[in-house]
RNA sequence: CGGGGCAUGGCGCAGUCUGGUAGCGCAUCUGCUUUGGGAGCAGAGGGUCGCAGGUUCGAAUCCUGCUGCCCCGACCA
C-alpha cells in the first residue's frame, strides 16, 4: 500500500474522551471514528486488523470442527418471551417495534436464535454433536460505554453454539474450544489466562474466562505462582489459615472510642493492626432481617460468595442505617458480633481471631480482648472474603498473585436452560425426546484489537504483535522529493516485497523524517525499513523492529532475504 | 439510577463572569525554501458558537426549556 494514496490521518493531538491508552492509539492512529456514544466505525486500516483477528478466530473454530453460519441481529421478541430473558435482561436489551407494532430486538446475543434454529433442524441424536458459530455484530445498550471500542454498546462477536446428547458429550466439546481458544490467542501473540469464572446470568455450570492481561483490565484476577490455578478475583476461593486459633490471652474491656468509625481510625486510635480487628457487616436477611457478616479488619467482603450463603438475600444488599440501630442499638460503625440476636456468620481468617477489637454495639464505644467461644458463641464458618495477593492458592500448591485482565473470551456449560426453556428436543437411541446440553462460546473480537493495544504499546504508539499487525512492512523512504536513488530503491523494494506476498506500507508521501518515524512508530507496524541517502552511498539499508531501540544496518542488494530472516525471528 | 461537568471550523481549546457581530494551535489548500526525529516564511479556505424560545438597539455571552456528550459513584461498620 502506498501511504500517499491510502485514507489514513493521524493524530498528533488525542481527542479529549480518550482515557486509556488503546482508546487514545485507536483515535490518533486512526483505526476508529466515533459515530455515537460507544458505536465507532472502522476505518479501512482499522479493519485490516480486525480482519485478521477474525481470521484466526474462523481458522481455529474450523480446525476444531464448528460450523460457521450467519443469523439475523434482528430477533423477534416471542423468542425472548419464550426463555424468559425479556423480562430478565433488563435495559441493556435493545426493543423496537416495526411498522406493525410488532416487537423486536437488535440481538446482544443469540442463544435463543440458535436454539430456535436447532429445535428444527435437529431431531436425531445421530445429528449430534454439532456446534455452530457466528461472528457478527451485536448490540448491548450499556449504561456506561466507555473506552472506545473496549466497552462499546455496538461490537462485534464470535458467539458459538454446541448441542450435546448428554453431559459427557458436552464436557468434551467445551474442552475442545477451550483449546481453541488457547490456540487462537496464542496465535494472536497474547499474553492471557483462562481463569476459572462465575456462569452468572446466562446460567448453566462449568465457565472460563480468558483474560488478555494488562494494567488497565477491568477484572482482577487471582493466579498462582505454583501452578496453572487461575481464576476471576470474585471466584478465588479464599482457605483458612494454617493452624489452630490461639488461645485467649487477654480480657474483655469496653473502650471509648468517640467518633471512631472506621478501620483505619480505630486501628490508628488503639494502635492495633486492621488484621487484629474484625468489621461486621450488617447485610439484608433473606425474607427480611438482618445477618452479620464478620471480617478480618484488614479483608474485603466478596459479595458473590455472601450472596451464596443461606440466609443472605441475593442480590447482596447492605442494611440500611435503620436496620442497623434496630438489631443493634448502635450506629453504624459501632457494630460488633458480641450480643447481637441476628445470625453470625465469620470468614473463615475472621473466626481464627483470638484478642480482637470490634464494635460494641453502643455508640463511641468498642470492645478489646474479643475470643469467640469465650465472649459470643462460636460463629458460623463460611468463606466470605476476597483472596489477597500473598494468601496460598486454592489448588495446594503456590502462593496466589492479583494481577489485571481485560476480558475476550468467555465459555460455559449451559446444560439444558434453554433447551428446556424452548423445548428443543432430539429422538434418543430409545427413541425419547429427550432435551439437548448446550454450550456456549464468546469472543469479543473487537474488544481483542483493544486488549492487544493495551498489553502491547509504548509512549510513541502501538506495538502490533506480528499476526495481527495490519502491515508487516513499513518502507520510510528520506528525501523523496529530491532523491531519484532513494525513490527507485523504495520502488523496487515495495514491489519486490509485495510481490513475495508481504504486506507492505510504503510511506511514499514527501514528508519530512521526523514526521515519518512519529507516524509509523504510532501506527506500531512490527518492521521498519529506512531508506536513506546517507546508507545508500554504502549499499545499506537500516532496520528496526518496533520494540527495539537500535537500528541494524543490511545491504540493499539483500533485502528480501534480510526481511524474511526477520519476520520469521518473531 | 444518583452527583458533577461540557457543547465555539476536521481535532484540541480561548472568548461567556463584565452583551457590541468570533479568535488561537494543530490539520487542510497555494507558492517559495527545507529534508535523518512531528520544518520556516507568505498567503488562502473553512464556524447559522448544540436546538428552540425569551430579554435587549444589539446575544457565543443574560434568562427559560430541550437535546447530545463526558466524568465520578453504587462494600460503610
Amino acid at each position: 500500500m502506498r501511504w500517499s494514496r491510502y485514507p489514513i490521518n493521524t493524530m498528533k493531538e488525542t481527542p479529549a474522551e480518550a482515557e486509556i491508552a488503546s482508546h487514545r492509539l485507536m483515535l490518533r492512529a486512526g483505526l476508529i471514528r466515533r459515530l455515537a456514544a460507544g458505536i465507532y466505525t472502522w476505518t479501512p486500516f482499522g479493519l485490516r486488523t480486525l480482519r485478521k483477528v477474525e481470521a484466526i478466530v474462523r481458522e481455529e473454530m474450523d480446525r476444531a470442527g464448528a460450523f460457521e453460519l450467519l443469523m439475523p441481529a434482528v430477533q423477534p421478541a416471542e423468542l425472548w418471551q419464550e426463555s424468559g430473558r425479556w423480562s430478565a435482561y433488563g435495559p441493556e436489551l435493545l426493543r423496537f417495534t416495526d411498522r406493525g407494532d410488532r416487537a423486536f430486538v437488535i440481538g446482544p446475543t443469540h442463544e435463543e436464535v440458535i436454539t430456535d434454529l436447532a429445535r428444527r433442524e435437529l431431531q436425531s441424536y445421530r445429528q449430534l454433536p454439532v456446534n455452530f458459530y457466528q461472528i457478527q455484530t451485536k448490540f448491548r445498550d450499556e449504561i456506561r460505554p466507555r473506552f472506545g471500542v473496549m466497552r462499546g454498546r455496538e461490537f462485534i462477536m464470535k458467539d458459538a453454539y454446541s448441542f450435546h446428547i448428554d453431559e459427557a458429550s458436552l464436557a468434551a466439546g467445551y474442552a475442545a474450544m477451550r483449546d481453541a481458544y488457547t490456540r487462537m490467542f496464542t496465535r494472536m501473540g497474547l499474553e492471557f489466562r483462562a481463569v476459572r469464572a462465575d456462569s452468572g446470568a446466562i446460567g448453566g455450570s462449568a465457565s472460563e474466562e480468558f483474560q488478555v492481561l494488562a494494567e488497565s483490565g477491568e477484572d482482577a484476577i487471582a493466579f498462582s505462582d505454583g501452578d496453572d490455578y487461575a481464576a476471576n478475583l470474585e471466584m478465588a476461593e479464599a482457605l483458612a489459615p494454617a493452624g489452630p486459633r490461639a488461645a485467649a490471652a487477654a480480657t474483655l474491656e469496653r473502650v471509648a472510642t468517640p467518633d471512631v468509625r472506621t478501620i483505619a481510625a480505630l486501628g490508628a486510635f488503639l494502635g492495633v493492626p486492621a488484621a487484629r480487628c474484625a468489621k461486621t457487616l450488617l447485610v439484608e436477611a433473606e425474607g427480611g432481617g438482618v445477618v452479620a457478616l464478620v471480617l478480618r479488619g484488614d479483608h474485603e467482603l466478596n459479595a458473590l460468595k455472601a450472596q451464596k450463603l443461606p440466609g443472605v438475600a441475593a442480590p447482596l444488599r447492605m442494611a440500611s442505617a435503620e436496620a442497623v440501630r434496630a438489631a443493634t442499638g448502635a450506629e453504624p460503625g459501632f457494630v460488633g458480633p458480641v450480643g447481637l440476636a441476628c445470625p453470625v456468620i465469620a470468614d473463615r481468617s475472621a473466626a481464627l481471631l483470638a484478642d480482637f477489637v470490634c464494635g460494641a454495639n453502643a455508640v463511641d464505644t468498642h470492645l478489646t480482648g474479643v475470643n469467640w467461644g469465650r465472649d459470643l458463641p462460636e460463629p458460623q464458618v463460611a468463606d466470605l472474603r476476597n483472596v489477597v495477593a500473598g494468601d496460598p492458592s486454592p489448588s495446594g500448591r503456590g502462593r496466589l498473585g492479583i494481577a489485571r485482565g481485560i476480558e475476550v473470551g468467555h465459555i460455559f456449560q449451559l446444560g439444558r436452560k434453554y433447551s428446556e426453556a424452548m423445548n428443543c428436543t432430539v429422538l434418543d437411541e430409545a427413541s425419547r425426546p429427550t432435551a439437548l446440553y448446550m454450550g456456549c462460546y464468546g469472543i469479543g473480537v473487537t474488544r481483542v484489537v483493544a486488549a492487544a493495544i493495551e498489553q502491547n504499546h509504548d509512549e510513541h504508539g502501538i506495538i502490533w504483535p506480528g499476526p495481527i499487525a495490519p502491515f508487516q512492512v513499513v518502507l520510510v523512504p528520506l528525501n523523496i522529493a529530491k532523491s531519484q536513488r532513494v525513490r527507485e530503491t523504495a520502488d523496487r523494494l515495495y514491489d519486490e516485497f509485495t510481490s513475495a506476498g508481504l504486506e507492505v506500507l510504503l510511506d511514499d508521501r514527501d514528508a519530512r523524517p521526523g514526521a515519518k518515524f512519529a507516524d509509523a512508530e504510532l501506527l506500531g507496524i512490527p518492521h521498519r525499513i529506512v531508506i536513506g541517502d546517507r546508507g545508500l552511498e554504502a549499499g545499506r539499508l537500516e532496520y528496526r523492529q518496533r520494540r527495539a531501540t537500535a537500528n541494524e544496518e543490511f545491504a540493499a542488494d539483500d533485502a528480501l532475504a534480510f526481511i524474511r530472516s526477520r519476520l520469521a525471528a518473531r
